[in-house]
DNA sequence: CCTACCGATCGGTAGG
DNA sequence: CCTACCGATCGGTAGG
Protein backbone atom coordinates (compact mmCIF):
# COMPACT_ATOMS: atom_id res chain seq x y z
CA UNK A 1 0.00 0.00 0.00
CA UNK A 2 1.01 3.44 -0.62
CA UNK A 3 1.92 5.93 1.82
CA UNK A 4 -0.74 7.68 2.57
CA UNK A 5 -0.01 12.18 2.74
CA UNK A 6 -3.07 13.36 3.94
CA UNK A 7 -1.58 16.78 4.28
CA UNK A 8 -1.38 17.57 0.85
CA UNK A 9 -3.82 15.43 -0.35
CA UNK A 10 -6.70 16.84 2.02
CA UNK A 11 -5.44 20.36 1.17
CA UNK A 12 -5.82 19.84 -2.33
CA UNK A 13 -8.92 18.39 -2.34
CA UNK A 14 -10.09 21.32 -0.11
CA UNK A 15 -8.84 23.50 -2.26
CA UNK A 16 -10.75 21.99 -5.22
CA UNK A 17 -13.83 22.35 -2.74
CA UNK A 18 -13.62 25.79 -2.48
CA UNK A 19 -13.30 26.85 -5.74
CA UNK A 20 -16.24 24.54 -6.74
CA UNK A 21 -18.29 26.35 -3.92
CA UNK A 22 -17.48 29.75 -5.54
CA UNK A 23 -18.43 28.76 -8.63
CA UNK A 24 -21.54 27.10 -7.99
CA UNK A 25 -22.27 29.80 -6.30
CA UNK A 26 -22.02 31.88 -9.34
CA UNK A 27 -23.50 30.09 -11.77
CA UNK A 28 -25.24 27.39 -10.41
CA UNK A 29 -24.26 23.61 -9.69
CA UNK A 30 -25.41 22.34 -13.11
CA UNK A 31 -23.73 25.52 -15.32
CA UNK A 32 -20.41 24.71 -13.91
CA UNK A 33 -18.10 22.14 -16.33
CA UNK A 34 -15.25 20.45 -14.60
CA UNK A 35 -13.30 21.73 -17.22
CA UNK A 36 -13.99 25.77 -15.88
CA UNK A 37 -13.31 24.08 -12.22
CA UNK A 38 -10.39 22.67 -13.59
CA UNK A 39 -8.87 26.18 -14.97
CA UNK A 40 -9.29 27.92 -11.69
CA UNK A 41 -7.76 25.16 -9.47
CA UNK A 42 -4.72 24.98 -12.53
CA UNK A 43 -4.73 21.71 -13.99
CA UNK A 44 -6.49 19.79 -16.86
CA UNK A 45 -10.20 18.24 -16.02
CA UNK A 46 -8.94 14.75 -15.73
CA UNK A 47 -6.68 15.57 -13.00
CA UNK A 48 -9.57 16.59 -10.53
CA UNK A 49 -10.88 13.10 -10.49
CA UNK A 50 -7.42 12.06 -8.48
CA UNK A 51 -8.76 13.98 -5.79
CA UNK A 52 -12.38 13.47 -5.81
CA UNK A 53 -15.00 11.12 -6.92
CA UNK A 54 -16.93 13.12 -9.03
CA UNK A 55 -18.82 16.68 -9.57
CA UNK A 56 -21.34 15.20 -7.22
CA UNK A 57 -19.35 14.38 -4.67
CA UNK A 58 -18.39 18.19 -4.13
CA UNK A 59 -22.03 19.58 -3.92
CA UNK A 60 -22.24 16.57 -1.32
CA UNK A 61 -19.25 17.93 0.70
CA UNK A 62 -20.34 21.47 0.70
CA UNK A 63 -23.69 20.89 1.42
CA UNK A 64 -23.47 18.42 4.60
CA UNK A 65 -20.74 20.64 5.79
CA UNK A 66 -23.02 23.50 5.90
CA UNK A 67 -25.74 21.55 6.92
CA UNK A 68 -23.55 19.66 9.73
CA UNK A 69 -22.30 23.39 11.39
CA UNK A 70 -25.61 24.35 11.85
CA UNK A 71 -27.06 21.41 13.75
CA UNK A 72 -23.87 21.22 15.94
CA UNK A 73 -24.39 24.44 16.99
CA UNK A 74 -28.10 24.55 17.73
CA UNK A 75 -27.33 21.28 19.78
CA UNK A 76 -25.16 22.99 22.20
CA UNK A 77 -27.51 26.17 21.99
CA UNK A 78 -29.88 24.14 23.53
CA UNK A 79 -27.81 22.18 25.88
CA UNK A 80 -26.40 26.03 27.63
CA UNK A 81 -27.93 27.16 30.55
CA UNK A 82 -29.87 30.26 29.31
CA UNK A 83 -33.51 31.88 28.48
CA UNK A 84 -35.46 30.16 25.27
CA UNK A 85 -34.85 34.69 24.11
CA UNK A 86 -31.09 34.17 25.22
CA UNK A 87 -31.15 30.79 23.02
CA UNK A 88 -32.82 31.94 20.27
CA UNK A 89 -30.76 35.23 19.99
CA UNK A 90 -27.60 33.20 20.06
CA UNK A 91 -28.82 31.18 17.15
CA UNK A 92 -30.04 33.82 15.09
CA UNK A 93 -26.30 35.52 15.59
CA UNK A 94 -24.86 31.83 14.43
CA UNK A 95 -26.75 32.42 11.28
CA UNK A 96 -25.41 35.69 10.46
CA UNK A 97 -21.98 34.59 11.27
CA UNK A 98 -22.18 31.58 9.34
CA UNK A 99 -23.81 33.63 6.36
CA UNK A 100 -20.81 36.29 6.56
CA UNK A 101 -17.85 34.38 7.02
CA UNK A 102 -19.03 31.28 5.04
CA UNK A 103 -20.80 32.74 2.24
CA UNK A 104 -20.33 31.16 -0.74
CA UNK A 105 -21.08 27.74 0.77
CA UNK A 106 -23.89 28.61 2.86
CA UNK A 107 -25.33 30.22 -0.23
CA UNK A 108 -24.41 26.72 -2.76
CA UNK A 109 -26.81 24.33 0.19
CA UNK A 110 -29.09 26.80 0.06
CA UNK A 111 -29.79 26.75 -3.44
CA UNK A 112 -27.74 23.54 -5.13
CA UNK A 113 -28.93 21.64 -2.80
CA UNK A 114 -31.71 20.05 -5.00
CA UNK A 115 -29.19 18.80 -7.13
CA UNK A 116 -27.71 15.95 -4.86
CA UNK A 117 -28.65 12.68 -5.40
CA UNK A 118 -29.70 9.87 -3.69
CA UNK A 119 -30.03 9.11 -0.61
CA UNK A 120 -28.18 12.01 -0.01
CA UNK A 121 -30.82 14.48 -1.00
CA UNK A 122 -33.07 12.61 1.22
CA UNK A 123 -30.65 13.02 4.17
CA UNK A 124 -30.36 16.74 3.66
CA UNK A 125 -33.92 17.32 3.46
CA UNK A 126 -34.45 15.45 6.20
CA UNK A 127 -31.79 16.35 8.15
CA UNK A 128 -32.55 20.50 7.43
CA UNK A 129 -36.63 19.59 8.70
CA UNK A 130 -35.21 18.13 12.19
CA UNK A 131 -33.09 21.75 12.34
CA UNK A 132 -36.47 23.57 12.05
CA UNK A 133 -38.48 21.41 13.99
CA UNK A 134 -35.85 21.84 17.14
CA UNK A 135 -36.32 25.58 16.17
CA UNK A 136 -39.97 25.39 16.02
CA UNK A 137 -39.53 23.58 19.67
CA UNK A 138 -37.50 26.61 21.31
CA UNK A 139 -40.44 29.50 20.21
CA UNK A 140 -42.80 27.05 21.70
CA UNK A 141 -40.48 27.04 25.02
CA UNK A 142 -40.37 30.84 24.95
CA UNK A 143 -44.21 31.27 24.26
CA UNK A 144 -44.92 28.60 27.43
CA UNK A 145 -42.34 30.73 29.30
CA UNK A 146 -44.67 33.74 28.58
CA UNK A 147 -41.37 35.44 26.88
CA UNK A 148 -42.93 35.69 23.43
CA UNK A 149 -46.20 36.46 21.92
CA UNK A 150 -48.75 33.69 21.16
CA UNK A 151 -47.29 33.89 17.86
CA UNK A 152 -47.73 30.63 15.23
CA UNK A 153 -44.14 29.34 16.01
CA UNK A 154 -43.51 27.77 12.44
CA UNK A 155 -44.79 31.19 10.67
CA UNK A 156 -42.09 32.77 13.37
CA UNK A 157 -39.38 30.32 12.82
CA UNK A 158 -40.29 30.77 8.94
CA UNK A 159 -39.57 34.31 8.96
CA UNK A 160 -37.07 34.39 11.41
CA UNK A 161 -34.70 31.62 8.78
CA UNK A 162 -35.24 33.52 5.78
CA UNK A 163 -34.83 36.78 6.91
CA UNK A 164 -31.13 36.00 7.77
CA UNK A 165 -31.41 34.07 4.97
CA UNK A 166 -31.59 37.15 3.15
CA UNK A 167 -27.97 38.18 4.00
CA UNK A 168 -27.07 35.87 0.74
CA UNK A 169 -28.08 39.30 -0.98
CA UNK A 170 -26.06 41.50 0.95
CA UNK A 171 -23.40 42.55 -1.17
CA UNK A 172 -19.93 42.63 1.06
CA UNK A 173 -18.76 45.87 1.10
CA UNK A 174 -20.64 47.73 -1.07
CA UNK A 175 -22.74 49.36 1.55
CA UNK A 176 -21.31 51.31 4.92
CA UNK A 177 -22.86 49.32 7.27
CA UNK A 178 -20.59 47.58 9.66
CA UNK A 179 -21.02 44.15 10.27
CA UNK A 180 -22.12 44.65 13.87
CA UNK A 181 -24.63 47.29 12.41
CA UNK A 182 -26.10 44.95 10.38
CA UNK A 183 -26.32 42.34 12.81
CA UNK A 184 -27.19 43.73 15.81
CA UNK A 185 -29.89 45.59 13.73
CA UNK A 186 -31.39 42.22 12.35
CA UNK A 187 -31.60 40.40 15.58
CA UNK A 188 -33.38 43.23 17.21
CA UNK A 189 -35.98 43.64 14.40
CA UNK A 190 -36.34 40.04 14.71
CA UNK A 191 -36.75 39.76 18.48
CA UNK A 192 -38.46 42.88 18.94
CA UNK A 193 -40.91 41.31 16.82
CA UNK A 194 -41.83 38.25 18.74
CA UNK A 195 -41.04 39.65 22.09
CA UNK A 196 -43.94 40.34 24.73
CA UNK B 1 -48.98 37.84 -44.95
CA UNK B 2 -51.15 35.00 -43.52
CA UNK B 3 -53.81 35.90 -40.55
CA UNK B 4 -52.83 36.25 -37.34
CA UNK B 5 -54.24 33.83 -34.76
CA UNK B 6 -53.21 35.88 -31.60
CA UNK B 7 -55.39 34.15 -29.50
CA UNK B 8 -54.68 30.31 -30.31
CA UNK B 9 -51.14 31.19 -30.31
CA UNK B 10 -50.98 33.13 -27.67
CA UNK B 11 -52.10 30.54 -25.25
CA UNK B 12 -50.08 27.68 -26.54
CA UNK B 13 -47.20 30.16 -25.73
CA UNK B 14 -48.40 30.80 -22.41
CA UNK B 15 -49.16 27.10 -21.48
CA UNK B 16 -45.40 26.43 -22.71
CA UNK B 17 -44.25 29.55 -20.70
CA UNK B 18 -46.49 28.17 -17.76
CA UNK B 19 -44.75 24.26 -17.35
CA UNK B 20 -41.23 26.11 -18.16
CA UNK B 21 -41.58 27.61 -14.93
CA UNK B 22 -42.76 24.83 -13.21
CA UNK B 23 -39.57 23.01 -14.74
CA UNK B 24 -37.31 25.52 -13.81
CA UNK B 25 -38.83 25.67 -10.23
CA UNK B 26 -38.31 22.10 -10.13
CA UNK B 27 -35.22 21.09 -11.63
CA UNK B 28 -33.56 24.37 -12.16
CA UNK B 29 -32.80 26.38 -15.72
CA UNK B 30 -29.72 24.93 -16.74
CA UNK B 31 -31.40 20.92 -15.94
CA UNK B 32 -34.24 21.47 -17.31
CA UNK B 33 -34.07 20.18 -21.05
CA UNK B 34 -36.05 21.00 -23.99
CA UNK B 35 -37.06 17.67 -25.02
CA UNK B 36 -38.14 17.16 -21.18
CA UNK B 37 -40.36 20.74 -22.03
CA UNK B 38 -41.99 19.29 -24.63
CA UNK B 39 -42.92 16.15 -23.32
CA UNK B 40 -44.69 18.03 -20.74
CA UNK B 41 -46.27 19.86 -23.35
CA UNK B 42 -46.76 16.95 -25.31
CA UNK B 43 -45.46 17.88 -28.31
CA UNK B 44 -41.76 17.06 -30.15
CA UNK B 45 -38.94 19.73 -28.95
CA UNK B 46 -38.30 21.08 -32.15
CA UNK B 47 -41.93 21.85 -32.38
CA UNK B 48 -41.63 24.25 -29.30
CA UNK B 49 -39.80 26.54 -31.43
CA UNK B 50 -42.68 27.22 -33.71
CA UNK B 51 -44.10 29.24 -30.58
CA UNK B 52 -40.71 30.33 -28.87
CA UNK B 53 -37.86 31.83 -29.64
CA UNK B 54 -35.10 30.07 -27.25
CA UNK B 55 -34.89 28.83 -24.04
CA UNK B 56 -33.37 31.52 -22.48
CA UNK B 57 -36.59 33.99 -23.88
CA UNK B 58 -38.74 31.50 -21.86
CA UNK B 59 -36.46 32.48 -18.93
CA UNK B 60 -36.46 36.49 -19.78
CA UNK B 61 -40.14 36.45 -20.14
CA UNK B 62 -40.94 34.75 -16.04
CA UNK B 63 -38.31 37.05 -14.94
CA UNK B 64 -40.07 40.61 -16.31
CA UNK B 65 -43.21 39.10 -15.51
CA UNK B 66 -42.62 39.31 -12.55
CA UNK B 67 -40.43 41.98 -11.84
CA UNK B 68 -42.80 44.05 -13.65
CA UNK B 69 -45.68 43.00 -11.00
CA UNK B 70 -43.62 44.08 -8.29
CA UNK B 71 -42.93 47.89 -9.72
CA UNK B 72 -46.16 48.11 -10.82
CA UNK B 73 -48.01 47.70 -7.45
CA UNK B 74 -44.91 49.62 -5.86
CA UNK B 75 -45.92 52.66 -8.12
CA UNK B 76 -49.65 52.29 -7.05
CA UNK B 77 -48.93 51.85 -3.36
CA UNK B 78 -46.52 55.35 -3.66
CA UNK B 79 -49.31 57.25 -5.60
CA UNK B 80 -51.97 56.02 -3.07
CA UNK B 81 -53.14 58.15 0.17
CA UNK B 82 -52.06 56.96 3.60
CA UNK B 83 -49.00 56.64 6.19
CA UNK B 84 -45.84 55.32 5.24
CA UNK B 85 -46.70 52.40 7.25
CA UNK B 86 -50.22 51.64 5.43
CA UNK B 87 -47.76 51.63 2.45
CA UNK B 88 -45.32 49.16 3.80
CA UNK B 89 -48.02 46.94 5.09
CA UNK B 90 -49.65 46.86 1.61
CA UNK B 91 -46.75 46.04 -0.24
CA UNK B 92 -45.19 43.35 2.22
CA UNK B 93 -49.23 41.90 2.02
CA UNK B 94 -48.69 42.04 -2.02
CA UNK B 95 -45.42 40.16 -1.67
CA UNK B 96 -47.21 37.72 0.23
CA UNK B 97 -50.05 37.66 -2.15
CA UNK B 98 -47.37 37.52 -5.55
CA UNK B 99 -45.87 34.48 -3.65
CA UNK B 100 -48.83 32.38 -2.68
CA UNK B 101 -50.53 32.87 -6.05
CA UNK B 102 -47.33 32.88 -8.61
CA UNK B 103 -45.11 30.56 -6.80
CA UNK B 104 -43.54 29.01 -9.70
CA UNK B 105 -42.78 32.31 -11.57
CA UNK B 106 -41.85 34.31 -8.59
CA UNK B 107 -39.64 31.26 -7.41
CA UNK B 108 -38.09 31.17 -10.63
CA UNK B 109 -37.25 34.84 -10.72
CA UNK B 110 -35.95 34.36 -7.26
CA UNK B 111 -33.40 31.82 -8.25
CA UNK B 112 -32.65 31.69 -11.89
CA UNK B 113 -32.03 35.49 -12.52
CA UNK B 114 -28.36 34.62 -13.18
CA UNK B 115 -29.03 32.92 -15.97
CA UNK B 116 -30.44 35.58 -18.14
CA UNK B 117 -28.19 36.98 -21.13
CA UNK B 118 -27.42 40.38 -21.35
CA UNK B 119 -29.11 43.06 -21.91
CA UNK B 120 -31.38 41.53 -19.70
CA UNK B 121 -29.35 40.53 -17.19
CA UNK B 122 -28.18 43.89 -16.47
CA UNK B 123 -31.52 45.18 -16.86
CA UNK B 124 -33.56 42.68 -14.76
CA UNK B 125 -30.41 43.74 -11.37
CA UNK B 126 -30.97 47.23 -12.43
CA UNK B 127 -34.98 47.07 -12.00
CA UNK B 128 -34.39 45.50 -8.91
CA UNK B 129 -32.09 47.38 -7.10
CA UNK B 130 -34.39 50.57 -8.44
CA UNK B 131 -37.34 48.91 -6.86
CA UNK B 132 -35.01 48.10 -3.42
CA UNK B 133 -34.39 51.84 -3.27
CA UNK B 134 -37.95 52.73 -3.65
CA UNK B 135 -39.03 50.89 -0.78
CA UNK B 136 -36.25 51.87 1.25
CA UNK B 137 -37.58 55.22 0.64
CA UNK B 138 -40.46 54.34 2.06
CA UNK B 139 -38.71 53.30 5.00
CA UNK B 140 -36.97 56.37 5.50
CA UNK B 141 -40.09 58.70 5.21
CA UNK B 142 -41.68 56.29 7.66
CA UNK B 143 -38.82 56.99 9.94
CA UNK B 144 -38.60 60.70 9.17
CA UNK B 145 -41.88 60.72 10.33
CA UNK B 146 -41.91 59.04 13.71
CA UNK B 147 -43.77 56.03 12.40
CA UNK B 148 -40.56 54.05 13.12
CA UNK B 149 -37.77 53.33 14.83
CA UNK B 150 -34.66 54.67 14.50
CA UNK B 151 -32.93 51.92 11.92
CA UNK B 152 -30.61 51.44 9.21
CA UNK B 153 -33.44 51.74 6.51
CA UNK B 154 -31.56 49.44 4.14
CA UNK B 155 -31.13 46.48 6.73
CA UNK B 156 -35.35 46.50 7.82
CA UNK B 157 -35.42 46.35 3.75
CA UNK B 158 -33.25 43.51 3.36
CA UNK B 159 -35.20 41.77 6.58
CA UNK B 160 -38.50 42.32 5.23
CA UNK B 161 -37.84 41.13 1.94
CA UNK B 162 -36.36 38.57 2.59
CA UNK B 163 -38.93 36.98 5.09
CA UNK B 164 -41.26 37.61 2.99
CA UNK B 165 -39.31 35.68 0.29
CA UNK B 166 -39.11 32.93 2.51
CA UNK B 167 -42.64 31.66 1.51
CA UNK B 168 -40.80 29.58 -0.63
CA UNK B 169 -40.08 27.45 1.57
CA UNK B 170 -44.11 27.13 2.29
CA UNK B 171 -44.96 23.51 1.60
CA UNK B 172 -48.52 24.61 0.68
CA UNK B 173 -51.17 22.65 2.33
CA UNK B 174 -48.75 21.07 4.48
CA UNK B 175 -49.12 22.29 7.97
CA UNK B 176 -52.92 23.18 9.35
CA UNK B 177 -52.18 27.24 8.99
CA UNK B 178 -54.55 29.98 6.48
CA UNK B 179 -52.86 31.35 4.33
CA UNK B 180 -54.76 34.64 6.51
CA UNK B 181 -53.17 33.41 9.72
CA UNK B 182 -49.58 33.17 7.84
CA UNK B 183 -50.30 36.15 6.20
CA UNK B 184 -51.34 38.21 8.94
CA UNK B 185 -48.70 36.82 11.64
CA UNK B 186 -45.78 37.63 9.41
CA UNK B 187 -47.08 41.13 8.22
CA UNK B 188 -47.14 41.47 12.25
CA UNK B 189 -44.20 39.99 13.01
CA UNK B 190 -42.00 42.38 10.46
CA UNK B 191 -44.10 45.45 10.74
CA UNK B 192 -43.94 45.33 14.95
CA UNK B 193 -40.08 44.77 14.74
CA UNK B 194 -39.96 48.46 13.60
CA UNK B 195 -42.71 50.41 13.86
CA UNK B 196 -41.88 52.54 17.30
C1' DC C 1 -0.65 15.12 -13.73
C1' DC C 2 -1.21 14.71 -18.81
C1' DT C 3 -3.16 13.38 -23.79
C1' DA C 4 -6.56 11.13 -26.11
C1' DC C 5 -10.95 9.93 -26.26
C1' DC C 6 -15.89 7.97 -25.34
C1' DG C 7 -20.93 7.83 -25.16
C1' DA C 8 -24.58 10.82 -23.87
C1' DT C 9 -27.00 14.81 -24.17
C1' DC C 10 -27.59 19.50 -25.15
C1' DG C 11 -30.09 23.71 -27.86
C1' DG C 12 -31.42 24.43 -32.09
C1' DT C 13 -32.01 24.10 -37.56
C1' DA C 14 -33.40 22.13 -42.20
C1' DG C 15 -36.87 20.74 -44.72
C1' DG C 16 -41.23 19.38 -45.50
C1' DC D 1 -46.22 19.61 -36.06
C1' DC D 2 -42.87 15.90 -37.41
C1' DT D 3 -38.24 13.25 -38.73
C1' DA D 4 -33.61 13.65 -39.29
C1' DC D 5 -29.75 15.65 -37.95
C1' DC D 6 -25.75 19.04 -36.58
C1' DG D 7 -21.96 20.96 -33.93
C1' DA D 8 -20.86 21.76 -29.22
C1' DT D 9 -20.21 20.40 -24.79
C1' DC D 10 -20.81 17.51 -20.99
C1' DG D 11 -18.86 14.14 -16.96
C1' DG D 12 -15.82 10.82 -16.78
C1' DT D 13 -12.30 6.84 -18.18
C1' DA D 14 -8.07 4.55 -20.20
C1' DG D 15 -3.57 4.40 -20.11
C1' DG D 16 0.70 5.94 -19.11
Amino acid sequence: MAKIKPGKNASKRDLITQKAAALFKKKGYSSTSMRELAETVGVEAPSLYNHIGSKSELLQTICFKVANAFTGYLESAEAANGSSVTKLEHTIRFHIHMMLQNFNEVYVANHEWKHLKEPYLSNFLIQRRSYEKRLIGLVENGIAAKAFKNVNPFVSVLTILSAVRGLEFWQQPKKNISNRVLEDDMVNHLLKGIIK
